[in-house]
RNA sequence: GUCCUCGUAGCUUAGUGGAUAAAGCAACUGCCUUCUAAGCAGUAGACCACAGGUUCGAAUCCUGUCGAGGACGCCA
C-alpha cells in the first residue's frame, strides 16, 4: 500500500532522526503546508522542537535532518531546504506526482483513499427520536452525524450495522394517549406526527390543572410496561405510524437504517433480568437498605450516597440507565437473549429494514427476517452531549462487569444541542419570555423547527430563484444544503439554528460543492471521446499554482478520510470538500481547460476528472447527492 | 454547591505549541460576445473575553476573573 507523501516523510525524517540521536524519543510532530509558497510545498518545524531536548542551535539540526535525508531518494520531491528558524521544507515534483495520483484516482474511483483493511463490525445507533412527535432540526443533527459517520466508517474498512432505538414505553408515549382520550379529534388534514406534535404540547397544560389527567397517565405507563392490552396495542399503533412519519422525513436526505430496536422488545425479551443477575452475582449491584435511597438497587460510584446510580427503583421497575445498559450489552453479544426480527420494509435505497417484533404492527403479513451476524467489536451511540454522565455510567460498568474490550470500544459521540435564534423564534410565531441569544426547542412546549417545514421552506426559496430546475434536482439541493449547514459544524460546538444562515446557498455551503462538481461533469462532457485510459500521461513542464495546490488537496484526501474515522467528525470532510471545490472554482478561472494546447488540456482534463472523482467520494460519504447539471 | 464544554473580524466559523491568525456572510470596487456569475478578483474589518504565569516561541498549555450553555433525577 503506497501512502500519502506526507507520511513518507514523516517516517524518513522519525527514522533518520532516530539514528542520529538515539539518547532521545522523537516526540510526535506534523507535516503541514507553510503559509508562505516560497518557503516550499510541505514543512516541518520538528528541529526547533528538538532544539530544546539535545540543547542545540534549531538551524543546525534541521542542517543535519536535511543532509540525511538528502541521501535517500523521496519519491515525488524534488528538494529539500531549510529555513530561519528551523524549518525544514520540501518542494514538491508536481509533474511526477500528478502522474502517479491521477493514475491512482481514476482508476480505483470510489474506493479512493478507502481502506483495504477488514475491521470488524461497528453497531452505529442514532436518531432515536421519542415515537410521539413530529421529528425537529435537532434530531436532524443526530441522523445527519450519525449517518455521515456510518458512510466514514464504511470507507475506513467497517462493517456497519446501523440501529434506531425507538423507545415507545416511556411517558412521552402514554401523553399521546391521554391527550387523544380527553381532547377532540382535530387531525383533519394534518400530517399525524404533526397532529400529535400539538397535542402533546396541549395536555402538558391540561395536567397542570387536573389531577385525574396525571393519574390516568400513570395508569397507562403501567399498561404499556405490561404489554399484551388494549392500550399498550393502541400504543403500538400510534408509534409505529410516527416511526414511519420520521422514517419518511429523513428518507430525502439519504438517511436509512438496517434495524430498528424497540424499548417494548428490550421490556419483553427479559433482557434487563439477565444483566441483573449478573450483577448481582458479581456483586456490583447493591439493595439499599436504608436512607433516601432505600428499597432501591444501586450501582456505587461515589462515597456519597447521592452519586450512586439507582438502576431499579423501589417499585421494582427498571430505570432508563438499567434498561439502556441492557441493550448495550445485547449489542456486543454478550446478553444470552436475542430478539426475533422482522422485515418492516424496503428502503428507498433499496435495502431492507428490519425490525425486532413491536415495529411489525403496520404490516398486515410480518416477513420473519434473518438479522446479518458477525462479532461486533465497536459501538458507537449518537446522542446529545447532556447524556455525558449515564453514558459514562454504563461504559464504567461494561469495564466493571469484566468486558474491558467492549467497553474500550464503547463510543459516545456527543454533540451539542441545537437552539434557536431569536429571528428563528419569531419566525415560528413565539414571543420569548426573556431576552437571550439563543433559545432551546423543547418538544413538550411544542417549540422547535420541524424537518418537513425546513425542508419545505428551503424549496420555496431555491426554487424562487431557480423556477426552471427539475423538482429531482431540487430536493437534491435541498437536501444538501440543509446537510451541509448541519454537518459543518464540529459536533462539540452548539449550533443557534437561523432560518437565513440555513437557506443561503452561496459562499460556504452545500450547493456551492454541487455547483463545482457540475462544473467538473460539464467541461468532461464537451470532450466526449476522452477517458483517462486512451489519454497519455504526460504532464506539462509548467504547472500552475492553481493546479499545484489542487494536486496537493487530492493527494491529502486518504488522510482525512481516515482521520475523519478516527475522530468520528464529519465536519472535517466538509471542510475539505469547501477547500477542494473552493480551489477548482480558482483553477477554473485562470486555467482554461477545453482552449489549451493538447499537452496542458489532457493534463488539465485529468485533473478536473480527478476532482470530480474525489468530489463525488466526499459528497457521497456527507450523504450529498453530487449534481452533473444545475 | 461540585463538575463539564464553550468565548477568535459586525455575524457564522476554521486554526489546540511554531513562519504575516484563515474562510464564508454582510459592506464597498471590479469581472459574463471565451469550459455554468449559485462563480472569481480586490478593498476594508481581529492587540484571539479579561488578568497573570510557563516557554526560545501561546489563540492553543496552567491559574484566576467575567460571560454563555449544560450535567449532577427512584424522568426517559
Amino acid at each position: 500500500m503506497d501512502m500519502a507523501l506526507s507520511q513518507k516523510i514523516k517516517d524518513l525524517i522519525r527514522e533518520e532522526a532516530a539514528i542520529l540521536w538515539p539518547e532521545i524519543n522523537i516526540p510526535p510532530f506534523d507535516i503541514t503546508e507553510p503559509p508562505n509558497p516560497e518557503f516550499g510545498d510541505l514543512s516541518t518545524p520538528l528541529p526547533l522542537t528538538l532544539s530544546k531536548m539535545l540543547g542545540q542551535k534549531p538551524m543546525d539540526i534541521a542542517d543535519k535532518i536535511k543532509d540525511k535525508i538528502s541521501k535517500k531518494t523521496i519519491e515525488h520531491v524534488k528538494e529539500i531546504t531549510v529555513t530561519s528558524p528551523g524549518y525544514i521544507n520540501f518542494n514538491i515534483d508536481f509533474a511526477k506526482l500528478s502522474k502517479h495520483l491521477f493514475h491512482k484516482v481514476l482508476t480505483q474511483k470510489e474506493s479512493f483513499g478507502t481502506s483495504k483493511e477488514t475491521k470488524g463490525r461497528v453497531i452505529i445507533e442514532h436518531t432515536s427520536v421519542n415515537p410521539n412527535k413530529a421529528a425537529h432540526v435537532g434530531h436532524l443533527r443526530n441522523a445527519c452525524l450519525g449517518d455521515s459517520l456510518s458512510r466514514i466508517m464504511a470507507s475506513n474498512g467497517w462493517t456497519i450495522e446501523i440501529q434506531n432505538y425507538i423507545d415507545n414505553t416511556g411517558a412521552q408515549v402514554a401523553d399521546i394517549l391521554v391527550a387523544m382520550e380527553t381532547l377532540p379529534d382535530r387531525q383533519g388534514r394534518k400530517k399525524f406526527d404533526y397532529f400529535c406534535w400539538d397535542i402533546y404540547t396541549k395536555i402538558q397544560h391540561f395536567y397542570e390543572t387536573d389531577e385525574n389527567l396525571k393519574n390516568r397517565r400513570e395508569e397507562i405507563l403501567h399498561l404499556l410496561e405490561e404489554g399484551n392490552n388494549e392500550i399498550a396495542n393502541k400504543a403500538l399503533e400510534i408509534t409505529n405510524k410516527i416511526v414511519d412519519c420520521h422514517l419518511q422525513t429523513l428518507s430525502p436526505f439519504g438517511i436509512y437504517y438496517n434495524l430498528l430496536v424497540w424499548e417494548s422488545d428490550i421490556i419483553k425479551a427479559n433482557l434487563w433480568p439477565a444483566v441483573f443477575e449478573d450483577l448481582k452475582a458479581k456483586k456490583l449491584i447493591t439493595l439499599a437498605k436504608s436512607g433516601e435511597q432505600e428499597g432501591a438497587y444501586v450501582v456505587e460510584f461515589g462515597i456519597e450516597e447521592r452519586q450512586n446510580k439507582i438502576m431499579v427503583k423501589s417499585n421494582g421497575n427498571a430505570t432508563y440507565t438499567a434498561k439502556d445498559l441492557a441493550y448495550q450489552l445485547w449489542k456486543f453479544g454478550l446478553t444470552p437473549i436475542d430478539f426475533a426480527y422482522y422485515l418492516r420494509g424496503i428502503q428507498n435505497n433499496g435495502l431492507p429494514l428490519l425490525t425486532t417484533p413491536s415495529g411489525t404492527k403496520l404490516m398486515d403479513n410480518s416477513t420473519p427476517a434473518t438479522r446479518k451476524f458477525s462479532p461486533t467489536t465497536k459501538v458507537i451511540n449518537v446522542i446529545d452531549i447532556r447524556q455525558s454522565y449515564p453514558q459514562e455510567v454504563i461504559k464504567s460498568i461494561l469495564e466493571r462487569l469484566g468486558f474491558k474490550e467492549a467497553a474500550s470500544n464503547y463510543v459516545h459521540l456527543k454533540y451539542d444541542v441545537v437552539r434557536l435564534s431569536l429571528a428563528a423564534l419569531k419566525e415560528l410565531g413565539i414571543k420569548p419570555e426573556e431576552d437571550k441569544e439563543s433559545y432551546a426547542m423543547s418538544g413538550r412546549e411544542g417549540i422547535g423547527v420541524k424537518i418537513d417545514d425546513l425542508f419545505k421552506k428551503t424549496g420555496a426559496k431555491i426554487k424562487k430563484t431557480n423556477p426552471d430546475l427539475l423538482p429531482e434536482t431540487l430536493d437534491s439541493i435541498v437536501a444538501g444544503t440543509i446537510r451541509y449547514y448541519i454537518l459543518k459544524n464540529r459536533p462539540e460546538k452548539e449550533v443557534v439554528f437561523d432560518f437565513d444562515e440555513a437557506l443561503r446557498t452561496d459562499g460556504n455551503t452545500g450547493v456551492y460543492l454541487q455547483y463545482a462538481y457540475a462544473r467538473c461533469h460539464n467541461i468532461l462532457q464537451k470532450v466526449p471521446n476522452w477517458d483517462y485510459q486512451a489519454s497519455k500521461l504526460v504532464a506539462p513542464t509548467e504547472i500552475s499554482l492553481e493546479s499545484a495546490k489542487i494536486i496537493k488537496l487530492l493527494e491529502k484526501y486518504p488522510e482525512v478520510l481516515a482521520l475523519a474515522a478516527e475522530e468520528f467528525d464529519p465536519s472535517l470532510l466538509t471542510d475539505y470538500a469547501f477547500e477542494l471545490a473552493n480551489n477548482f472554482a480558482k483553477f477554473y478561472e485562470k486555467n482554461p481547460v477545453l482552449q489549451a494546447n493538447e499537452e496542458t488540456k489532457n493534463f488539465r482534463l485529468q485533473l478536473v476528472a480527478s476532482v470530480k472523482q474525489i468530489l463525488n467520494n466526499t459528497l457521497s460519504i456527507l450523504g450529498i447527492i453530487p449534481l452533473e447539471k444545475i
